[in-house]
DNA sequence: TGGCAAACTGACCGATCGGACAGTTTCTGA
DNA sequence: TCAGAAACTGTCCGATCGGTCAGTTTGCCA
């Protein structure tokens, strides 16, 4: 893969995740890239394919984190799990951020109907078919709130902090939305 | 007021929410009203403005609330404040799930504008200047978490639960997220 | 050095966007 | 009843959208 393509898929990534899919065009990732709308399309046949490769690589590492910890649950690893899924979300923020925003406006997309097939694995994790209403609701809140909170650096006056305090607190929190039934 | 602009208004908020802002054309919002693109723009004059009377309310309602309880912090009616909060949340969600979501994207609107300032004085409430990293990260999740999770009824299956039973769920989850810094 | 493939470009296309405007229908109160 | 206001519409406009295509530049290797 050529240099171009990488630039063009971060420079894709942000603007998506930013400024919207639909609101994102062909020639503003031309020009923040440096070349011609034509040059665009020549990497990636179409919007839609660019799309794709922009989110593709946190699809695929979602589905392989799931399927490290089997189809039966993973109650015996909840903690190691918890740690893997929240590495996912640091490295993944605005893919996982786009997703969760605008995966609603995006169907159709074959990419996005995988990730949502993920996201009703990973749901099935943290909060079972015979969960509570609260349960189910702390899944969505920490699913929705982590992805908006790290993605909000620049308003609501987040601090960029060290990577290491971030994770730690975001592990603190998400623990405790995620906690398993009895000790909630 | 006439019907039809508040049913354009209805029509407008349910489309700017899930398709987004960028995403819903003129064309689309006058065809599900039964009118033609121009009887839209006769009601609002242009395409923001549509989109200002959409979250206008919403916008003044949270600064209503926060208002009503001073400048000085709530510290002595945290619990109130954060009922009226919630309820504002369920009553408001398209509009703060809009606001959330696209808000970044449609920055130089001055409505957007208003709603920023709102949110950073919310932030001030629950996590002050001098708050930890956590306790902003809380807020963060707790507000993005929120947002994401009342639009989402759709996927995760997350059950049409009676109203009464969802309020209860999120004061005490948003409790939880929002406590004063010693018992947390 | 010559040739070939990869990279890149400008010009162009149909569709759709938000919006302007003149004109028609519908409602309403004196 | 009838005039004026309110509601509504079709037509047109420039701009921009995603995408096609023929042609040019660039880099690499035999």
């Amino acid at each position: 893969m050529s240099s171009s393509q990488e630039d063009l898929r971060s420079i894709a990534l942000a603007e998506f995740a930013t400024a919207g899919y639909a609101a994102t065009s062909l020639q503003r990732i031309a020009e923040l890239a440096g070349l011609s709308k034509s040059s665009v399309l020549y990497h990636y046949s179409s919007k839609e394919a660019l799309l794709e490769a922009t989110i593709a690589p946190a699809i695929d590492q979602m589905a392989a984190i799931i399927d490290s910890y089997g189809e039966q649950g993973f109650d015996t690893n909840r903690e190691a799990f918890l740690e893997g899924f929240v590495d996912f979300l640091l490295q993944y923020r605005l893919e996982v951020n786009m997703f969760i925003n605008q995966g609603p406006s995006l169907v159709d997309v074959p990419v996005i109907d995988r990730a949502n097939a993920l996201v009703l694995r990973l749901a099935d994790f943290f909060a079972a078919n015979t969960a509570s209403l609260e349960e189910k609701m702390r899944f969505g809140i920490a699913l929705g709130g982590a992805a908006y909170m790290l993605c909000t650096v620049h308003t609501a006056g987040l601090p960029a902090s060290p990577i290491e305090e971030t994770r730690a607190a975001l592990l603190s929190i998400m623990g405790q939305l995620l906690a398993p039934v009895p000790s909630r």
